[in-house]
DNA sequence: CCGTTTATTCACCACATGATGAATAAACGC
DNA sequence: GCGTTTATTCATCATGTGGTGAATAAACGG
């Protein structure tokens, strides 16, 4: 009766249980939930039903973790490449086929968690303003004609539109938009992208 | 010289400095900047100089501060009002100035907060999404002609640009559009969102 | 079979957080 | 002037955080 109930066996388990790719995925879908500060290590190895101290075994610490988490598995470079040499009047379709492509690919969940840890603070968002406009909107502006200061203002309204897109149909997930297929998607917002980067902008 | 620095005065302050105001005034900055999760209440009072127990002592909890912090001085019911009346084929420019308004009076922080807070979490998201659904679309979406399911997916589109203009103006902060004047935007997005509204959307 | 590596657990640390309750002092009402 | 209210500070709690270092046990390599 009063015996101590033996303390848990310590020492490496049996089973070939991967717990390392167990607390990955684990993170990166509470990162993808709740964000980076909204979710802590000892949250994921619980989940993950593990011992905390695992964690920190298998990655530097919170940083790592994190980061593996989100790796994002295409750069923007990447995914919109060959977007430049397209004629700037049909580029549209072409921008919004690859992100739609991105988005609904493996990285979701790492760019869900991306976007929310991003959002959070001011000091991140300064990050994401910066990749934003020079990585992402130089690709997509470049050979758009007109005065610099209009291009950049055209590049805005497009990453306006992209940036309300993806918030609404894969964070908030608002529905219809948020089950529409991609065709549909491309049908419907093409047009107004294109107005943003070639079209008449003062005289509706 | 060996004299003990004396404790810090306690007691009730002799000038007529509003710690209550300070407090909830320094609260609104930090939560816009840093979000619910990222602010805490020893930083608000350090930075309104103040003591931690002092936030307790004027408020309930952090939900309360923060309740009070982002109050929204206008419900979306008034600041749309009216809009249900308007033609749906000239109401894109109302909508617009209505949320330019509402964003660049004194709910500009609680705004910026309330969407930091509410991006960062999946639970509070799908607030958002009810609120965003029921009162503000159905209202702006008010007698515009057309199957329901049609008019759900033109609604979300709306959204879609209009979430996409407030992150990037007055969240993220892109320039130039942070810095463009209202009638600026309203000349440049007016005719998207009012493809969106009443628009042809199968045939670009 | 023995030594090394690796996985797992436990016992801690220092620190920040939200919160409470008592002590003190000024302001206020009478 | 005195009692009450209110503003302010301090000491303290329980909890959760990221992180460290050692102990243990299984797997692995020779």
């Amino acid at each position: 009766m009063s015996g101590s109930l033996q303390p848990l066996r310590r020492g490496r388990r049996s089973g070939g249980e991967d717990s390392r790719e167990l607390i990955l995925g684990t993170a990166r879908r509470l990162f993808a939930e709740h964000g980076f500060d909204g979710t802590s290590l000892r949250q994921v190895a619980r989940e993950a039903q593990v011992d905390p101290a695992m964690v920190h075994h298998f990655f530097k610490g919170k940083d790592e973790l994190f980061a593996l988490s989100v790796e994002l598995p295409a750069d923007p470079e990447q995914v919109l490449a060959g977007v430049e040499t397209l004629d700037p009047g049909e580029r549209a379709e072409a921008i919004i086929r690859a992100v739609l492509r991105l988005w609904e690919g493996p990285a979701q969940h790492g760019l869900v968690a991306f976007v929310r840890g991003t959002i959070g603070s001011t000091a991140k968002t300064a990050l994401l303003r910066e990749m934003v406009a020079r990585t992402i909107l130089s690709r997509v502006m470049a050979g758009v004609p007109g005065p610099a200061g209009e291009v950049r203002m055209r590049g805005d309204l497009v990453a306006s539109q992209m940036v309300g897109l993806m918030l609404v149909r894969y964070v908030v997930r608002l529905d219809p938009l948020a089950s529409a297929t991609q065709d549909e998607v491309v049908r419907m917002v093409a047009p107004n992208v294109q107005r943003y980067l070639t079209g008449e902008l003062d005289n509706p």
